[in-house]
RNA sequence: GUCCCAGUAGCUCAGUGGAUAGAGCGGCUGCCUUCUAAGCAGAUGGUCGCGGGUUCGAAUCCCGCCUGGGGCACCA
């Protein structure tokens, strides 16, 4: 339990003692106990729950205030509650017990901030999921990295998380795909190869292309119909597929499975899913197409599953798979993250969970919003068609993965964001980033310091830490389980980066005013806990972030 | 047309019912004989898009409007 709960949990138990003895009447808890105040003045943690109670009791705030103020009582972790006007509880956490968990995140190391509201419960996380048809742009990396650090902070709740890529390696798009490869190959054969209308146009292609004509020379065009363009095109998935891990990789973003949705019809689960559907009533056919009867669940219209063609609907592949997921596998929670073009899928996939009988509230589906390149101010415009594009690649290599990482994770999933290049690189120099990575050196150098100095802590007296700046940083540090619990609650990884910047502001200004090593040996011990104590911190937030932790810079 | 998201400091963005609205970048003033100045301290900078409403209390909730982006395919 974290400090947060421990503190709401105390202020709880006051007041159900307060009501069961009849100093307060007997009326609903509210939800949110305590806050952490802006203001340090107002202690460690404020309840504004009089205030909020005032109506319900029929009474003054300040009464209330006072009233829970005596029952909650001070002891070793609570030094002081005070009650402010005009009804608000402030409490204070004992500096001395603040001093003592020092030793507890030594004893953690690794593990601090490790949580166990997830203890037990398996959580899927599907992310990226883009078509095998051509490289990864500026867009997917945003949703490659809200995932990838979705993933580790579930982790460090304590959930088993399992990080999946969904590969559609079925339907029309791969089917384009083959003979969009197959023409560009032709070409690069000097024969003829007619490009299909909508086909992909990318540089990427025409590359690929020559490069199979050099490998394979004619051997496809001299195989019968169009088995030439399917064998090549099963080759040319293959290469696509290798370069998206390539350049996930290098964005520091990996997955435990890559399912195949081509798997869902050889393995039957498409057969099955569909039976369900038709045997509970579900399915209709009509102008020769077979439709998901979504607006008798309450959506806006229906849904077609499979076409006049007779070709399954990518709709059709996703019951299916949510079925895989849920059913077969038993996820007890689905995370999926799509992009913002996805955001009219969103409640069909819900419906279609549903009418298999799945509870859709274990599926949670994230929008991350859409990303504008920019460079100087000038828009650079994403087409995957056309070739004139910003790779996901191309961004590594300029900005680096480090900065690639913060930027896109500091800001909120649901909000538009600008990436403009110049700006990033040039920011690069004096960048926040930098201000992260450089807590994290300065503490490994002091470190590495002592220990040459034959200097160790082992013995150190934490309650030697009394500076102001010394307990602002353990405040910081005891609240990195608050801030994965609250990511996990409300599946916002955005919190992390804005949370480690307060935690270096704290970290940089201890360094200002507490020099660490000195003539003083027990002060020195003291505080090269509390510098181990950081360093752990600092090492768990970045490792969450998937962004290097430099000894040295 | 309709649904979703956004509009907060010069710029990029946090903050979604509490007390004096924050950070980074840019600009201004100070601080390196001591563990890394990629740092610290301070000052400046805001009608929280606009107008109503609810509340003891609203950037936050409700209604209307304005602006920008996206969704409403037998595309993915």
């Amino acid at each position: 339990m974290h400090l947060r709960d421990l503190v709401a949990s105390r202020l709880v138990e006051a007041l159900n003692r307060a009501q069961s003895d009849q100093t307060l009447p007997s009326v609903p808890v509210p939800d949110a106990m305590v806050e952490r105040p802006q203001n340090v003045d107002h202690g460690d943690f404020a309840s504004s729950a009089p205030l909020k109670l005032a109506r319900t009791m029929h009474m003054n705030p300040m009464e209330i205030a006072e009233k829970l103020a005596a029952l909650v009582g001070t002891d070793q972790e609570i030094s002081a509650v005070e009650v402010a006007a005009p009804g608000f509880i402030n409490i204070t956490i004992a500096p001395g017990w603040l001093q003592e968990q020092v030793n507890d995140i030594l004893a953690q190391g690794d593990a601090f901030g490790s949580t166990e509201t997830g203890k037990g419960q398996t959580i899927q996380v599907e992310y990226v999921s883009v078509n095998p048809t051509g490289p990864l742009h500026v867009g997917h990396a945003r949703g490659a990295v809200l995932g990838s650090v979705l993933s580790s902070v579930l982790g460090a709740a304590g959930y088993e998380v399992s990080r999946e890529y969904y590969l559609n390696d079925a339907g029309n798009q791969i089917d384009l795909f083959h003979q969009s490869l197959f023409a560009r190959y032709l070409q690069a054969l000097e024969k003829d190869g007619d490009m299909p209308d909508n086909g992909y146009r990318g540089q990427y292609l025409i590359d690929l292309g020559q490069e199979m004509a050099e490998i394979h020379g004619a051997k496809f065009f001299d195989m019968k119909s169009d088995k030439g363009a399917v064998a090549l095109g099963a080759i040319g998935i293959e290469r696509m597929i290798e370069n998206i891990k390539e350049d996930l990789g290098s964005l520091q973003v990996g997955f435990d499975v890559w399912f195949s949705e081509t798997s869902l019809y050889t393995d039957n689960y498409y057969d099955t899913v569909m039976k369900m559907l038709t045997d509970g009533g579900h399915v209709t056919q009509r102008e020769g197409a077979t439709w998901f009867g979504s607006s008798a669940l309450g959506e806006e219209k229906d849904n077609v599953l499979i076409r006049s063609t007779g070709v399954p609907t990518y709709f059709a592949s996703d019951a299916a798979y949510h079925y895989h997921k849920f059913v077969i596998r038993g996820f007890d929670r689905v995370i999926d993250i799509w992009g913002a073009d996805h955001m009219g899928h969103i409640d069909r996939v819900k419906a279609v969970v549903g009418a298999l009988g799945i509870d859709s509230g274990k599926l949670e589906v994230i929008i991350g919003q859409m990303v504008t390149l920019k460079r100087g101010g000038e828009t650079v415009k994403i087409s995957k068609r056309t070739g004139d594009m910003i790779s996901l690649k191309e961004l590594v290599e300029e900005v680096g993965s480090d900065a690639c990482r913060f930027f896109f994770l500091a800001r909120s999933a649901d909000a538009q964001m600008d990436f403009d290049l110049e700006l990033a690189v040039k920011e690069s120099q004096d960048n926040p980033v930098y201000y992260l990575q450089y807590a994290h050196a300065r503490l490994a150098g002091i470190l590495s310091n002592a220990a040459e100095g034959g200097k160790t802590f082992d013995q150190g007296d934490v309650h030697l830490l009394s500076t102001p700046e010394e307990l602002t940083l353990i405040r910081h540090l005891l609240m990195l389980p608050e801030v994965v619990d609250s990511i996990v609650e409300t599946m916002e990884p955005h919190h992390l980066p804005h949370y480690t910047m307060e935690l270096a502001t704290a970290f940089h200004s201890f360094y200002d005013r507490c020099r660490v090593i000195t003539d003083d040996e027990a002060l020195t011990s003291a505080r090269l806990k509390l510098c181990e104590a950081a360093r752990i911190g600092f090492a768990r937030c970045l490792s969450l972030m998937g962004m290097n932790a430099p000894d040295k810079m």
